[in-house]
DNA sequence: AAGTGGTCTAGACCACGGC
DNA sequence: CCGTGGTCTAGACCACTTG
């Protein structure tokens, strides 16, 4: 087959898939060729093809009917964010329809105060590095985001961080670590005098408040972060086959 | 294997393990038998005892490593949701700890504004039934919950509807039909009066707004929902494994 | 009846981690 | 090195929908 060596051969078939949709060659509402016709077109086995359909089955690209056939399901456009990528705030401001830029506002080290302590398993004053962001929709602030690491995880120098990154990819790159599994709790708040420094807008407007852990593999936590997000201009839309 | 008949092999192996995380077979943190291990004792194939860890990991409740084994995941005790029953708001206050209940507060058909007629794919004026309900933690009432759903699509005596069930079942039991994926959109809210009316508090907080579109299979939607959700005394927590 | 997706099996090879 | 999970295959049978 006809595939550029990248990734697992599930994972190809499915960047295969998601190209076709989004050309028009499988339109909207249509029905997909079977499982044995891409199986056979792709030359993988039809448990690899499954996966791939699974996985767009999930994101709620496709139906799939037992019996008749895979349809591409029609209402999808207007999703901003699948359950997945719920903090990939760049992925979401371009789901949004919007240009999305990051500002890095400041990166500092600190004591860690108690709360924070617990949080990410530290003693008490143990440094902390804050890291603080600005995501920016066309040009409009939409969310402030802020995240705490232990210092004692850094492996690279401090100023080396690159603020554009995504959080997955600072860890990978300036802490060797990757991001097993991530708890979000997602709360309701006014929006606070700081934030409003930040993201502007009327004084008792209410925000959504992201609240995320991330944890390694070795189930310790790695990071704390907090997201204020003004869903007045961003739509926090998902999109979830039901179980 | 000593499975009793029900849903599919790999499901059931799938009960079998959360039954013995929860029993504390597996302790949290510790290490599971391998793949092959369960394979061979609960005689499957090893493809599917994989299927069932699968949805254990995407669910965070386990960790797997390549080389090494599989973990159970010590953290995942205080998570009150998963992906995939943001909607299941008795689960929700289950995981929360608390005793659910519901209170049926009304059922009623009139027509559709155009709005509704819109999200509904209705003509103008077409007639909805509109179901009233409120949801109680240990007696806390935390969430109003309204659903929408075209008169039309009605299979069975309006008055027979028992309004303790889940959408689900009354989609199943009362209209016949199958839901096959959701859209849901997060926001946040001031309070307003009516729904302070049900839920009570402060007049001037900020509560959580899920407003879920149900689509069945044929692409068309089902129905409407909207939870005005008190997350001062219900966390929304959800746990998800990282990609 | 034919074709579809849904499930399951048995076996293979690989990449990785710990010993 | 060995055992682990990660991936893939080929083939089978079933449940379902459609003509």
């Amino acid at each position: 087959m006809a595939l550029i060596q990248s990734k697992t051969v599930a994972n190809q078939v499915d960047e295969i898939l998601l190209e076709r949709i989004r050309d028009g060659n499988y339109l909207p509402g249509s029905r997909m060729p079977s499982e044995s016709e891409l199986s056979d077109e792709l030359g993988v086995s039809r448990a690899t093809v499954r996966t791939a359909l699974a996985k767009l089955a999930a994101n709620g690209l496709i139906l799939r009917k037992q019996g008749d056939g895979t349809y591409v399901n029609a209402r999808v456009r207007d999703v901003s964010a699948h359950f997945g990528n719920l903090w990939d705030l760049v992925q979401l401001i371009e789901g949004n329809g919007y240009k999305p830029s990051i500002r890095f506002i400041s990166i500092q080290k600190r004591p860690a105060t108690d709360k924070e302590a617990l949080a990410l398993a530290l003693e008490e004053g143990d440094d902390l590095i804050c890291i603080r962001r600005l995501f920016f929709a066309d040009h409009k602030p939409v969310s402030l985001a802020d995240n705490f690491i232990p210092f004692s995880l850094l492996r690279e120098p401090l100023e080396s961080i690159n603020g554009q990154l995504h959080i997955r990819d600072i860890f990978h790159n300036y802490f060797h670590q990757d991001i097993a599994f991530v708890i979000t709790d997602i709360r309701s708040t006014i929006i606070g005098e700081e934030t409003r420094a930040f993201l502007g807008g009327q004084s008792d407007r209410a925000i959504l408040n992201l609240s995320i852990s991330f944890y390694g593999k070795n189930n310790l936590p790695l990071a704390f972060g907090i997201n204020h997000f003004d869903d007045s201009v961003l739509r926090l839309s998902l999109v979830q086959a039901w179980a």
